[in-house]
Formats: C-alpha cells, structure tokens, sequence
DNA sequence: CTAGCTACGTA
DNA sequence: CGTACGTAGCTAGT
C-alpha cells in the first residue's frame, strides 16, 4: 500500500494495457449490437477501476503511444519492425478508450516521436522528485528500470490485466537479482524478442545477472568482454555493438517535454453524464456503478452538476385577467409549459427571461387566454404535441409555434435524441434541472415549478439556436413545426376500426393454427413450444439432423428464409406447418393488438412519434399502424376493418409511386432514369428494356422482377452477395446484372459513390429540404462500423427527401383542407402514402387538393406520381 | 420485472 | 454481405 499521507502519482500505458486486455478477453463477448468491438476497452478500464479502488491516486494520467514511429524507429529501423499488424478486431478501439477517459476527467497524455513508456518515465521521475508516492503502470518490462524507493511498477501477469504484479525496489531485486537501474543492462544482453532486438546468443537472464555481479556493471562487463570465457564468451565479443544498441534503445526518456507537470495531473471529479453517454454507447452496463463507486460518488449524486446555472426567478400566480396583461405585455417570445391529466390541460406555466408566472387551467383562464394561445405571438415549447393536443381538446388552437426543444435537439442529433426537458438542459446548458425526488415522501429539494420549467424551456431554445445550422433551422421551422400540428390533429381523429370483423377473423385464426400445432406436433412426434427458437433448435438440427443453418447470437437461425431454403434442400413436413403456424398466430396477434386497442368511440388512435428515426420519418405506436399487414389475402382482411369512420362518405388512400427512386434520379440527374420516368412507361420495364437491350414489349416478368429488385436494392447500398440472395440467382449472375445496369444508368453509381465521400468529408448527410444526419464511422478503422455507415449515409438522403416531401404534402393538405372548412381530414400517414377520411359532398374537392398538395410538395426534375383509391374501407381503398 | 434476442409486420 | 422502424414471445438475468 501506498502511504496515505503522501500524494499517489498513477501513471499508465494506456496502449500496451488495453492491448492485454485485448488479448485476455474474448472478443466475441464484447462487441456492440452495431459491431464495434469493446474487449479492450472494457479490460482496460475494468483493471483502471480497480486499480484507483485499490490504491486512490491523487494524481493520475494515462499515456499513449501517438504512432508506431518514434525516435527509436529512426534511430534503428528494425526496432520493433517484426511486430505484426494490429488486429483489425482492435482497430478503433484506442479512440473510444480515450472519449472513455476524457469523460472520467482523466489526463490523457501522448506525445509526437516518443513512447507511451518515456511519458511514464518522465512522469515518474518529476513525481519523485516532487515527494509522490508514483504508482507506474504498464505491460512493457523495460519500465522496470523506473523502480526505486519512491516508484512501484505494477505489471500484469501472464493471464491479462485483471492481475498486477507489485515490483518494489526489493521484488525486483527477489526476482531479477540485481538492482532495477541495472535492468536495462540484462534486457540489452539477453535481447528482447518483442521489440526486435537480438541479444547475445546463448545468454540468458542467469548469465546475464552472473556477469554483471562479477564485473559491478554493465559498462566494466563490455570493456573487459576478452576475460569472459567460452562460447558466450565469443558471442558476447561478436554481439557487443547489438548489446550497446540495445542498452541505449531500451533506456527510457526522464526528460520529454510535457504539456503538465505531476502538479496539474490532480485527479478531477468524473463528467457522470458523459461517462453514461459514452458507456451506453458501448452497451457497459455493469461498469456504470463500478466507475461512480471507484470515483466517490453515488448515482444519485453523479446526478448533480457541480455548477449551478442562473437560478430561475421565483413564479407568479397572477389572476386570468393579469395573466392575460403579462404575456400581451411580454416582448419577443413566450416559453409555454402545460401539464396535463387524462389528456386535459391541469396547469400552465408561462416564461419570458426575466419573469415566471403560472396558473391552475380553468375555463376562466382558457377563455382569457385564448385569444393569446390562437395568435401567432411567438412561443415556445418543450414536446409541444402533447400539449397541442391537450388545449385542442379544450377547443383551442395553437398558434405561433415557433420552436421545440425535443424536435431541436432531434434535428441535430437524430441518432441520440433527448427524450426530456432535463436531458436537454444538461446537454445544453451543462445544469442540473431541479427535480423533485419521487423517493422522498418529503422532498427536501422542491423541484422547478412548471413556470420555471417554461424558462428552462426558453433557456435551452436560446443555446439549441446558437448550434443549429441554417439549414437545419428551416427543416424545424418549414417541415418539423407544422407537421407537429398536422399530426396532432390526425392522432385526436383516430381511424375507425370494426371490432366485428376483427373478432371473428382471430377467433378462426386461433382455431387455425392450434389445428396447424397439432399436425406439427404429430409430424415431430412430440409436443414442442413451436414460439420457442430454442425449442425449435433441438427439433430441427438434432431430432430431425437437418443441415445447419446460418448462426445467430445463440444458436442457428430459424426464420423464414432459413425454413424454405431447408424445405428444398431436405424436405419435412414440419417445415411448413411450422410456417403456416407462425404465419397464423402473427396474423392472430396483430389482430388482438388491433382490437384491443378500439377504445369506446369505436376508433384507434396511435401515437406518431416525430423524433422516432434517424432519417426524418416518423414512427407510429401504441399501436403501430404503419405495419398492418397486406401482402397476402389473409391480411387483407385486416386492413379491411379499417373503415370510413360515421358520418363521413368514403377512405381514399394516396400514395406515391417509387418516390425514393425519383428522388434518387433526380438527385444523379441519370439521364436514362430520368427519361424513364417522364416517358410515362412503367418504371421497371423501361429500366429492363434497357437494361437487357430490349424493346419495351418484350421485356418478360423475369427481367423485369430482376431490375425492380436491383433499383429497389440500389437505394439501400445492396451488394451483389445479397441481390443474388435475394432473386436466388448466381453470384456472378447478380453482378453481371449490376454491370449492365450501371452500364446503361452510370450516373446513379457515380451519385452514390460521390454521395458517400462527400458525407465522409463533411462528417454528415444531408437531404434535399437540408435535414443533416451525422456519420461519424464513415472513417472508422472497423470495416464493419464503417461500411455499415456507408449503406447508412447512401440512403439516409433519399429515405430522408422522401420523408420531407410527404411531410410538406401532409401538412400542406392539412392546411387546405382547414383553409376551405372541408371536414374532411387526413387520419394515417405511411411514409409514402396518406389515408383520408372524405366527408359526405367533398370527394371532388378532397381529391383534388390531396393529388395536388402531394404533387408539387418538391419540384423535381422528374414528376411525383400520385396513385388514389378510393373505398368504404382501406383494403377497398387502396386498389 | 427487465433486457436481450429472434422473428416478422410495414415502407 | 440491403435502409428505416415497432411489437411479441421466449429466455436468462435481476
């Protein structure tokens, strides 16, 4: 143990530590779900942990090496020259092992042309001198020499890191039988492997301390090298250049220049919040604890941000009639905070940047403020839908919208959004939002009212402002705003869905596929669970000793591909009643999910989530209406519950028609594509004609399924691996169609390829309408992580301009239909198609306002195609 | 009770 | 070894 009343200086090898620990543990348990692997990391901080637990340094810096080259590679070209390449599984691990330190507020220190090892030794030598007790960490043998009174070398054993061995001045003397100084002398005799270094054959580490303690040191040794007798004798006078070259390689540098004294390496306290963004990144869990544990604090205080900001001003609780004067009287804009109960306002809390006011809703108030609330007076929320919805059911409209934390902090950061007020303000501000605890049955600690809520609002809206880019802001200002209006009012609307024709389809479904469990059952033998993979397993690949298939995380694969292509290769009955039984209880679930979620008006209502993508598409839940089924019969059925709720005359569906590939000819401006689709043919067939160097008419459903497949799978980055998968062609068929089409549409190759590189230059993406999404792994050494970003960054502008022209749309109808006072009124949106509820008398006028507002939504270079049903139900509708 | 995994529905 | 989502059931962990 280190001497509690002196100051502990811990110096690391961060490289040579992490590369143990890389070793040590087994990768395939330490990869992230995208691929990034963290063995590494997680060893080396695992032993880092326990390290300061155990010894609580006072000061504390890791090292690292900046390159492979240093003055000693310079000096002997050799040194180190055998060393093999780097492991690509460790490629990139070193980075987020520093993002890791830097959020622990531990100094990371590197040096241009030097070792981590001559950091350390610098480092140990100022500590000494300066009276620390130095702790030196490192997994390099040649840090032993840096061992006296005052500095302690702990190296890990053979097994990894998880282990340090302790060498004092007296463990080195026990182990190599001369002092630690003289270390350096044996390595320079006996050669260090590793580091490429041949020694003086035939001697080894018993000679080499023999000698040393015969001569007095290393020096006397080499200058009366004719006294030593025998072989080694000889080879010791051979090898005496090697053995001088490798006594000055392997002595370490006391003297670089750093950046810090052992002064300014006091330990800091950990960035909690950082140290959780980075560890979710990494998916470590159980370190989260360890870290705040070995850092003094416990997660509720990790909680805490040591500087508290500007404090919010104490609130008001004006009468309506005041309340009303205050935010007529209010400059610039008004932050808006609503609780609400069952959907109802409960509280409103107002906030400008000097000044806090609330009040309990009331009719009273929404009378007085109505007026206000339904002008275009600038303000701003916090997750504004909730909100919007909850004054609409109070018969009030929002307006003047102008900004919203939650879809800010998403635009900028879509692959992480914040979720809460209190997220933002930690990210944004660097401060603590005062919450009450809801532990404390007395809350020592009153946290924010909800005014003080709305000036937190306000605060974040300022500092979110300041980061936004131009184009971003005008995503959230044109797009993202109204579209939050739109989709308020689609989700109060609610579809009207028919309990009758849902009920008795399960009720047939569940007697199907318990008939279907049965003949499997009987087809095995025996009763298995057929939801259980695991189960499955044990039947198919040993019962059955059908071939393996593709692996997965805990065994091999059984979906649907899997299961056909088994059903060909070695035909079971099984195999298909396992399948139709799946295919039966998915139809049944999705249809119990659907029921249960008629609420009394006889209607679903789902919650679209604006921020649910990374791309700028929204997500649907609680439930997902954009997955209802509709490829086969059976699940037509389904969207055939769906009906024109009453009151109202008619559904009408809307869709476009291969948006992401017009997006993707107008943004190559591929000449071919782009005729393609004004030449008023059908798509694929044109492509195909091409393609294949025929006329139109001869173009067979082969080729054309071909060429649907190979644009569709252009968007998405597809290989010819998985095109010749996905048709169950050749591999060299797959890349013959890939020639041919890029032969003949050459500019979308070059688009896509250019897109790539300009994201990787310009770290992000960006759509038509300016939506940004970063991508940071385009430049990453992990081929995975990196090429996964690239399939990523290919489609994220199309996917993402399709996602902002139906949006423009949505909301444009949304807007026309409000303007005209038609009643009827936009329920679903898809992603590429609408569903509209037409009010008896205005399909005509619906009609026409939906194929237009969808139509010139963006003006491209080729035209938006518009496909409209029309039914008393959306099966109907959507033929 | 939660989290991860597999499987599968949509655009 | 094709993008973007959400949900359900099973399983192993707390």
């Amino acid at each position: 143990m280190t001497d509690p009343s002196k100051p502990t200086l811990l110096v690391v090898d961060g490289h040579s530590l992490a590369y143990r620990a890389f070793y040590a543990l087994p990768v395939d348990n330490f990869s992230t779900k995208d691929g990034q692997h963290t063995n590494g990391i997680y060893g080396f901080l695992a032993m880092l942990i326990n390290l300061i637990k155990a010894e609580k340094p006072t000061h504390m810096a890791v090292a690292f090496d900046t390159s492979r080259q240093s003055f000693r590679t310079r000096a002997y070209t050799e040194y180190k020259a055998n060393r093999s390449e780097t492991p690509k599984e460790f490629q990139g691990q070193i980075p987020l092992l520093k993002d890791c330190l830097a959020a622990m507020s531990i100094h990371v220190l590197a040096k241009e042309d030097f070792e981590a090892d001559d950091i350390l030794a610098t480092l140990a030598t100022q500590g000494a001198e300066a009276g620390y007790d130095v702790l030196v960490c490192s997994g390099d043998r040649d840090t032993i020499q840096l061992v006296n009174d005052r500095v302690t070398l702990l190296y890990p054993n053979v097994q990894g890191v998880s282990q340090l061995k302790r060498y004092d001045a007296a463990a080195v003397r026990e182990r190599y039988g001369v002092e630690p100084e003289q270390y350096p002398d044996i390595a320079a005799l006996v050669g260090e492997t590793s580091d490429n270094l041949p020694g003086v054959p035939k001697v080894g580490e018993k000679t080499a301390v023999k000698w040393l303690n015969q001569f007095g040191s290393l020096e006397a040794l080499l200058e009366n090298a004719d006294k030593v007798t025998g072989v080694v004798g000889n080879n010791l006078r051979e090898h005496i250049d090697d053995v001088r070259r490798n006594r000055t390689l392997n002595r370490l540098l006391t003297d670089v220049e750093l950046p810090v004294t052992p002064e300014q390496l006091e330990v800091q306290p950990i960035d909690a919040q950082a140290v959780r963004e980075i560890f979710a990144q990494l998916e470590f869990r159980t370190l989260l604890p360890r870290v705040f544990e070995a850092a003094g604090i416990d997660q509720a205080m990790a909680a805490q941000r040591s500087a508290p900001g500007q404090a919010a001003p104490a609130p008001a609780e004006p009468t309506p009639a005041d309340l009303v004067r205050w935010v007529e009287e209010a400059e610039g804009e008004v932050a808006v905070t609503l609780t609400t109960h069952s959907g109802h306002p409960q509280r409103i809390g107002l906030a400008v940047p000097t000044a806090v006011v609330e009040a309990e809703w009331s009719d009273e108030l929404a009378a007085a403020l109505r007026p206000w609330l339904e002008s275009d007076a600038p303000k701003v929320f916090t997750d504004a839908k909730v909100q919007v919805k909850a004054l609409r059911r109070e018969g009030v409209r929002l307006d003047g919208l102008v900004f919203d934390t939650i879809l800010a902090g998403w635009l900028q950061r879509p692959s992480f959004p914040d979720k809460t007020l209190a997220d933002l303000v930690d990210r944004y501000l660097g401060e603590k939002l005062p919450e009450a605890d809801p532990q404390q049955l007395v809350p020592e600690d009153d946290g924010a009212s909800i005014g003080q809520l709305s000036w937190y609002t306000l605060r974040v809206a300022e500092a979110q402002r300041a980061e936004l880019a131009d184009s971003v802001a005008s995503v959230l200002r044109d797009i993202e705003l109204p579209t939050l209006q739109t989709l308020a009012d689609m989700e109060l609307a609610g579809v009207a869905v028919s309990h009758e024709k849902l009920s008795g389809f399960s009720a047939e479904l569940a007697a199907r596929a318990d008939a279907i469990a049965q003949d499997a059952y009987a087809a095995i033998g025996r009763e298995v669970n057929l939801g259980s993979p695991k189960q499955l397993q044990e039947v198919l690949f040993e019962e059955l000793a059908l071939p393996k298939t593709r692996k997965t995380k805990t065994g091999y694969s059984t979906d649907a591909a899997v299961l056909a292509d088994l059903q060909e290769s070695s035909p079971h009955p099984f195999l298909n009643l396992l399948l139709q039984h799946r295919e039966a209880t998915k139809l049944r679930q999705i249809i119990e999910s659907l029921d249960t979620a008629i609420v009394a008006d006889g209607r679903i209502r789902t919650t679209y989530v604006q921020t649910g993508s990374q791309t700028g598409r929204l997500s649907s839940t609680d439930p997902n209406l954009q997955n209802i089924p509709i490829r086969n019969e059976e699940s037509r059925r389904i969207r055939s519950a769906f009906e024109v709720g009453e009151g109202y005359e008619a559904l009408l569906t809307a869709d476009y028609s291969q948006i992401e590939m017009r997006i993707m000819a107008h943004l190559s401006e591929d000449p071919g594509l782009i005729e393609a689709f004004n030449s008023g043919e059908d798509t694929h067939r044109f492509v195909g004609s091409r393609v294949f160097n025929v006329d139109p008419a001869d173009v067979t459903a082969p080729m054309r399924t071909k060429v649907k497949a190979m644009s569709y799978g252009l968007v998405y980055g597809l290989s010819a691996f998985g095109l010749s998968k996905q048709l169950r062609i050749d591999q060299s068929e797959a890349k013959q169609l890939m020639m041919e089409y890029f032969s003949r549409f050459g500019a979308v190759r070059d688009y896509l390829r250019s897109s790539v590189e300009q994201a990787r230059i310009d770290g992000y993406t960006e759509t038509i309408f300016g939506r940004r999404r970063p991508f940071p792994d385009l430049t990453s050494p992990n081929r995975v992580l990196r090429e996964n970003a690239e399939r990523a960054a290919l489609n994220a502008p199309i996917q993402g301009s399709a996602a902002d022209i139906m949006k423009v749309a949505l909301f444009n109808i949304h807007r026309e239909f409000t303007a005209q006072q038609l009643s009827s009124r936009v329920l679903l949106q898809i992603h590429d198609e609408l569903v509209v509820e037409v009010a008896p008398g205005e399909w005509d006028a619906t009609e026409r306002i939906v194929r237009d507002r969808m139509g010139d939504a963006a003006s491209l270079t080729v035209p938006l195609d518009v496909q409209i049903g029309r039914g008393a139900d959306w099966n109907e509708a959507g033929h």
